[in-house]
RNA sequence: GGGCGCGUAGCUCAGCGGGAGAGCACUCGGCUUACAACCGAGGGGUCGCUGGUUCGAACCCAGCCGCGCCCACCA
């Protein structure tokens, strides 16, 4: 045996023992000097950094890195970095919550600040803007570090000097960079006008982050009047928003209101006159068949006021509370009743006011209504009118929504299916996207604008950069030709206040991992790269983003492929892994069951299917690690017959063409991101080749003749050795991209290099060794073998127990076959007369136990 | 309301026009010199329901029922 192989192998500290092999030899280091056709470049997801690393991380990020291994085997650079997202507004909170802190924008650079030596979330001390970031770079490096400790132990074959965040000065510039020249083609553009507005957080949101949530309401029934005194019954669930009433408005085709629409109403409680018009987004079925419309109380009033050209009212303010002076127009009276409250008590107070008053014509009817909110909100978006960047992404451009959806039919989806979510998402934008928001831990938009004699903002005429001198930070930098002293001043400048929204930034990931701007040469040789991994819940984010800059800049897509992994289940399917994720982190399913049975685990779920979490299953990949390890020490146990051993046996020659096959299959399967695919039937050879062949040649290849009483046949046994290291030679390649620690380790026992840095297998070699192989003999045999255990399992004896006689009846091809493996089928079956006939029927087997 | 997908053995899933399968779980057997943290054998399913196409349907078509996800103007 070779000295290499160990007695008693073991999975025991296998992934911290490679992880460091691989890191030291740079196994997977990008060889940056390939050119294109030769990388496979890989636009890697970067985990937001804010809490900690989920089961579901494990799965698709795994189903990344099989792909990453194969293409690697096959012989391509493979382009593989791996980012952080680590700002936004998770970040801050935790920021804050942890050093004890505020930001405030306002305040001027202090180098010498230090965060409260003994943080007090409840009274936060202010910070300025520099020190905050510095604060949350401080505290992301942690998490950074943390999150790299479990995907090494994960074994990802990332090469780590590739890493950014989306933070760093890098994608800074990237982020910077690509919204000025988006300004400069005219995409880029700022808007005066609602948003939907998070009251917590205190920033507009996209419609991309949005989410509805099931809420219960109420219709209060309000009496409006006409001119001449009689009762409108309008219904509404905001009643709140009466004094934000500007119009009212019914179906064109509702006969109901035919001869009101053109008049005037006045409101309840404030007698505000109202129009009425008609306008088919009113719906007759909903309540009275009026609306009533508010500055705003949904995204359908906006439409109302846009295109009926209504006055605004605005009444809630940034903060959720109703603003402290009633809109132009609506008495003070009644209005300070319900001035400074937030809308929940507002409503509460007004519902009181309007009862006071009979203005409510009928109890209030509950219901249950979707109302939108941020998805990592806590109260229901309101609608708020600011100034605010926005990117044409084809919601306001046919044109260019054609053309994004002709993109999304260009890129290849895996599974096909998923293409469907991008058009549907394309196909309903109401808008363009979104990207300011008034946050601090963010790429601050890079410019600033020069102030009127009044001190007023000149929005129109924004003082820019030089594309050289990014990244920048306009609330501490200085446009050209000013001087510091001037910030705020009338006369001088001020910095735009806002921050880009992360995905601003994130849909430049293939951009900012490949360098642009600052190394045309990598950019050259990965870009548009090849494969985009992720989640189907953010297509309309991070996917839809990546696609809409890559477009507008670079006229292409940003990569050929996109595959999407589904998401974890806790074991009874209902909900998410986030639920899950608390209990089961990956670091410590990660060192109970092992790396490699982890990552069979999730392999065996194919691409956009959700798996369940499920133990069971976790065992059955530590069974396969464990089984790899035995079966290559068994195989390396016999000795070498060298390079120039014939493989003449028919079952040696079989088994070889039944791997070619699996080769092909695994191989196809691969190349069309079927990674489940080509574990699947790498799996099934593996078992069988374990438990039939080996037992069918092991006593040949030891030598053995049994009882025939021939002398031992040298010839036999270099055969059945030299196809079994064939075999374990190419099953352990097969098996590398999957299971990478314990595939190095017995590649080590007989190899030279990482099995990692190995070409993958090709059928043609083994196509070669098979010649003319009898390609039913391994079903055939393994028939036979399984009709020997049955009987023997049945008689309850040991599977050694002696055959006296064997009677095998087959057709005539068939029997032609199996006597190339009468010498095999003899001794592994532990047979002393083993007798091949030939008949017409079925195929049929007699098994007499000796004794 | 629109779109996508899923309903196959107790569980997780594969199969997607001609033999109903795998793993886990369960039952039984076996210390078999690679592996007892192992090996072998076995039981178990009217393939959601109803029609249709076909010589033949788990597989194709239609309708229905149930579940999940995405999207939607949520007054």
């Amino acid at each position: 045996m070779d000295t290499r192989v160990p007695a008693k192998p073991s999975l025991e500290g296998i992934e911290d023992r490679w992880a460091e092999r691989w890191e030291v030899a740079g196994t997977y280091r990008f060889d940056r000097s390939r050119p294109r056709p030769e990388v496979f470049a890989i636009d890697t997801p970067p985990p937001t950094v804010s809490g900690e690393l989920h089961i579901g991380h494990v799965l698709s990020y795994t189903h990344t890195d099989t792909v990453a291994r194969f293409q690697r085997m096959r012989g391509k650079a493979v382009f593989y970095p791996m980012g952080w997202d680590d700002n936004g507004l998770p970040t801050e909170r935790r920021v804050q919550n942890h050093f004890g802190v505020r930001c405030d924008p306002s305040l001027p650079y202090d180098p010498g600040f230090t965060p409260p030596a003994r943080p007090d979330p409840k009274t936060p001390v202010p910070v300025d803007r520099p020190n905050f970031v510095a604060l949350c770079e401080r505290l992301t490096a942690t998490d950074e570090q943390a999150f790299e400790t479990v995907f090494r132990r994960l074994g990802l074959s990332v090469d780590w000097s590739l890493g950014y965040t989306t933070i760093d000065a890098g994608s800074r510039r990237v982020a910077q960079l690509g919204f000025l020249r988006d300004l400069a083609r005219g995409v880029a553009y700022q808007l005066d006008a609602p948003t939907m507005w998070d009251v917590d957080f205190n920033t507009a949101v996209a419609q991309a982050e949005t989410e509805d949530r099931e809420l219960p309401g109420a219709y209060q029934t309000l009496a409006f009047s006409t001119v001449d005194g009689a009762v409108v019954e309008v219904q509404t669930t905001r009643p709140e928003l009466l004094p934000a009433c500007v119009a009212v408005v019914a179906h064109p085709a509702d006969q109901r209101y035919a001869g009101l629409v053109g008049q005037h109403l006045r409101t309840p409680l404030f007698g505000v006159r109202v129009p009425v018009y008609a306008h088919p987004l009113a719906d007759p079925e909903k309540g009275s068949g009026l609306a009533m419309v508010c500055t705003f109380g949904d995204l359908t009033d906006v439409t109302w006021w846009r295109e009926l050209a209504l006055p605004a009212r605005p009444t809630v303010g940034r903060d959720g509370r109703l603003l402290a002076t009633p809109p132009a127009g609506v008495p003070a009276g009644p209005y300070a009743e319900l001035a400074g409250r937030t809308v929940a008590a507002a409503r509460r107070r007004i519902v009181e006011l309007l009862a006071g008053a009979g203005a409510l014509r009928a109890e209030p009817r509950e219901i249950t209504h979707p109302v939108k909110f941020y998805e990592k909100g806590d109260r229901p978006l309101e609608i708020v009118t600011s100034r605010q960047w926005y990117l044409g992404n084809g919601g306001r451009d046919e044109a260019l929504r054609r053309a994004l959806l002709a993109r999304g039919d260009e890129l290849r989806w895996h599974p096909a299916t998923m293409r469907a979510r991008y058009q549907n998402w394309v196909s309903g934008l109401t808008g363009d996207w979104l990207i300011s928001r008034q946050r601090h831990y963010g790429v601050p938009f890079p410019l600033w604008y020069p102030l009127d004699g009044a001190g007023e903002p000149r929005y129109d005429q924004p003082l820019l950069p030089a594309e050289d001198a990014l990244p920048i930070d306009p609330s501490t930098d200085v446009p050209a030709g000013y001087v510091p002293e001037q910030r705020g001043k009338p006369g001088g400048f001020a910095a735009d206040p806002d921050v880009l929204d992360t995905w601003a930034t994130s849909s430049l990931s293939p951009q900012i991992a490949a360098g642009a701007g600052r190394d045309g040469d990598l950019l050259a040789r990965v870009f548009p790269m090849d494969l985009r991994p992720q989640a189907h819940d953010i297509i309309r984010t991070w996917l839809f983003g990546t696609v809409v800059r890559s477009h507008l800049e670079h006229g292409t897509l940003p990569w050929s492929d996109v595959a999407i992994s589904g998401w974890v289940l806790d074991p009874d399917r209902k909900k998410m892994s986030k639920s899950i994720g608390n209990v089961v982190t990956p670091l410590r399913v990660l060192q109970r069951f092992g790396s490699d049975a982890v990552r069979h685990w999730a392999a065996t779920a194919r691409l956009g299917v959700d798996t369940a979490f499920d133990e069971g299953q976790l065992r059955v990949g530590r069974r396969l690690a464990t089984k790899l390890l035995n079966a290559s020490r068994f195989v390396l146990g016999f000795t070498d017959p060298g390079p120039a051993a014939a493989i003449t046996a028919a079952v040696d020659r079989a088994m070889l063409a039944r791997l070619a096959r699996t080769v092909q299959t695994a191989t196809a399967a691969f190349e069309r991101y079927g990674h489940a695919e080509a574990l699947a039937e790498t799996e099934t050879f593996f078992w069988w080749f374990c438990d039939d062949h080996l037992e069918l040649v092991k006593a040949r290849a030891y030598g053995d003749q049994g009882d025939t009483g021939r002398p031992a046949d040298t010839a036999g046994a270099h055969s059945a050795v030299a196809a079994l290291r064939q075999a374990l030679d190419v099953v352990q390649r097969l098996f590398a991209p999957f299971l990478p620690f314990v595939t190095d380790e017995v590649w080590s026992w007989w190899r030279d290099g990482s099995v990692h840095r190995a070409p993958w297998p090709v059928p043609e070699p083994l196509h070669e060794l098979a010649r003319h192989p009898h390609p039913e003999l391994t079903t055939l045999a393994s028939w036979v073998l399984a009709g020997v255990r049955r009987a023997k399992s049945e008689a309850k004896v040991s599977m050694r127990a002696p055959v006296e006689r064997l009677v095998v009846r087959v057709n005539e091809d068939q029997a032609a076959a199996l006597r190339h493996a009468a010498i095999d089928l003899t001794l592994a079956a532990a047979a002393i007369h083993l007798e091949i006939e030939t008949h017409t029927g079925d195929p049929d087997l007699e098994v007499v136990l000796a004794g």
